[in-house]
DNA sequence: GCTGAGCGT
């Protein structure tokens, strides 16, 4: 499952977020999204995890906590659009 | 190039 990250910082890193996330389950994958053309962070990522229940543990913990200074928002990311050409 | 929306190749 993806967890959306909002409101984090221009300097915080994949790793991270990815041991942040890590003290509360086990993180598979974390993108922190970045501008593609000046490769700036856009200030929010996702994080891949691999039970439910740590990502709904590790949102319970991390969302609206004060990460780097900034209230750290996690909630669920919404499932992007399948590439495979279907649509809802 | 030093920003602030929040959902990605």
């Amino acid at each position: 499952m993806t967890i959306y990250i909002g409101n984090l910082s221009y300097q915080a890193t994949q790793q991270d977020v990815e041991e942040i996330f890590n003290d509360y389950g086990s993180v598979k994958r974390v993108q922190l999204i970045t501008d593609r053309e000046t490769g700036r962070m856009r200030g929010f990522g996702f994080v891949d995890m691999s039970d439910e229940d740590e990502e709904d543990n590790a949102i319970e913990n991390l969302n609206g906590a004060t990460w780097m200074g900034r209230a750290l928002k996690v909630n669920k990311a919404r499932p992007r659009e399948n590439r495979s050409g279907f649509r809802s």
